[in-house]
DNA sequence: TTGTACGCGTTATCAG
DNA sequence: CTGATAACGCGTACAA
């Protein structure tokens, strides 16, 4: 049983209001009473009950963050820049992820049965995206939503312009490069991230008037092992002079490296290959891989940030942030050493 | 203004109590009214206070788990397997991070003065773990400790048994591989995981009667690129028939096998090279890295199965849980290969 | 089985 | 500058 409030102002011979006043805006109270109540409160090691604050302030002081997944760096990134934020202006994070077998009720129940959070940062993933409007609109607290958008309810959001980070890529590569042919290796086709890869690549290549080959455009799961498989397969056949591999994510970039040496192909000397997102695993490979740089803590901190942003003012019009994808050109596209 | 109790129990035309009971304790109320509340609170999508809840309860059925840091994957599997853990449990995970330039007391002051968490998990840092005790202590809430033990407060701890798994890597590198020398590159000599492994190292060898040379030892940072440098520098003198390097941890023996290639000391045939932790990232290097798991994920799934045990039994002793650390082998310390 | 009334610890209002 | 008092929304003895 911590002391109360009252504890503290009869030990210190006032009443509860002027306690509160020291807590909160202690510029009211004189000097001398506040020196006795805070001795007070130091000698009962007394701190305020959150619940009843909470009950009349009608904030916790916690954001949410909930993601579809917990796997890879790309969701831990987002999670440390979102702490870095939330901290920053004082508040807490709670997280919270989607689990296998999820729809988007029992989701989001877990959070929303709480109702303890002043606000949350979504990601959805694109399974998911059709049910949530309904259900957020429950919750009734304010929504920024990350890379994405969703119907039927009112939400800021931060999204990354991957459409531009792609282009910039696809023009390396056609127009630095020489590509005469670039490989396509996506997530599955559902994935809005992919999505927005998958049309950048389609139409630099119209523009370029590089002939692009249907069964040059694969789908697999964004694992290493997945589009190691792969490469073990096609590698052989990929292959070629100024021939390049664009995948989805540096972690199939990786496993199609991977896969084209076993088969004996070497990257970039016979095949080129290029990744997105600019994981550290970008720098721990060989050769180094050339990707798109998505800021991922940018985006989990500017997602906090919008959140609290809408808590100081509720009444602010939809904001929607675009954070720019950066070219990163390294060895694995052929750059400083012979061409592919 | 959403609706509360009171609400709910005017238009079902019942009082607050029975609202309040068909919430908890439906048995104890009929059929019939339950349903006729039931129908109610959907049609003001009621969803009880939290806070005042709380008040009542004490309770807010949400757990803190808070890391020195949130980089990289380690502390990401922690995430992960808390999440899985406390909704297993119905708990919501609140994250928070030591930032640059904390102290013990201001780091876990975000979370004490909210003092929403039914009981936190937390991992401290080697540079911290001597100040947090009496901090920790005034939270006055249950606590889990992760890897680690803290003077002058009760608590749980689950720990990583590290010493038994780097003696039995160390077992494979002396026994089974043959090892005539073997070097030791760890993170900063105050971390706790460096110290229980360097230990290890340091017996087995003695016990092997392999004689050890002081400077055999380097202390970096954890980092690939550490690593990497180290390695450039040190690759050609470390090289030779039976020779490996031991690295704390998966991340620098990436970087001590980049370094190594750099200088044309190839990995496993001159030089074998092993890590820690088993990281995705020890899958995805080229040769595959012998290591030893560390059950990461498990490890913070079972910090919240403790703290949620004891939340539930506020009495139970103490308990300190030990995960086993298992030796991975692959080919990076030649297994299946020529030996180095 | 249901309703009444009180208390949980704060903050805010208003009177001194 | 300070104190009394009314909310805040809910759980739960206790009474009916």
């Amino acid at each position: 049983m911590p002391a109360s409030i009252e504890d503290v102002a009869k030990l210190a011979n006032v009443s509860i209001s002027t306690v509160s006043r020291v807590i909160n805006r202690r510029s009211l109270v004189n000097e001398e009473t506040c020196k006795r109540v805070e001795a007070a409160i130091r000698q009962l090691s007394y701190r305020p009950n959150a619940f009843a604050r909470g009950l009349m302030l009608r904030k916790s002081g916690i954001v949410g963050l909930v993601l579809p997944d917990l796997h890879g760096e790309f969701y831990s990134e987002i999670i440390r820049g979102a702490n870095i934020q939330a901290r920053e202006t004082g508040h807490n994070l709670l997280i919270s992820s989607a689990m296998p077998g999820d729809d988007a009720k029992s989701w989001l129940s877990t959070i929303g049965q709480h109702a303890l959070v002043d606000g949350l940062a979504l990601m959805v993933s694109d399974t998911m995206v059709a049910g949530v409007g309904p259900t957020l609109a429950e919750l009734n607290v304010p929504i920024v939503v990350l890379d994405d958008e969703i119907e039927g309810v009112d939400h800021d959001a931060v999204i990354i312009d991957q459409q531009q980070g792609a282009l910039a890529m696809m023009d390396h590569l056609l127009n630095t490069r020489g590509a005469q042919r670039i490989y396509f290796v996506g997530g599955v086709e559902t994935n809005i991230d992919t999505q927005a890869r998958y049309k950048a690549y389609r139409e630099a290549l119209q523009q370029a008037g590089v002939k692009s080959h249907k069964d040059d455009v694969y789908h697999l799961d964004y694992t290493y092992d997945s589009a190691y498989q792969l490469a073990l397969k096609k590698a052989r056949a990929w292959a070629g002079p100024k021939h390049f591999v664009f995948a989805a994510n540096d972690e199939m970039a990786a496993g199609i490296i991977a896969g084209a040496a076993a088969q004996g192909v070497s990257v970039p000397q016979e095949l080129g290959v290029v990744g997105f997102d600019d994981t550290r695993l970008a720098q721990m490979i060989k050769p180094p891989l050339t990707t798109v740089r998505v800021p991922m803590s940018k985006m989990g901190a500017t997602a906090i940030e919008l959140l609290c942003q809408r808590l100081a003012d509720p009444e602010r019009p939809p904001t929607k942030v675009s954070l720019p994808a950066e070219l990163v050109i390294r060895e694995s596209c052929g750059n400083g050493a012979k061409n592919p």
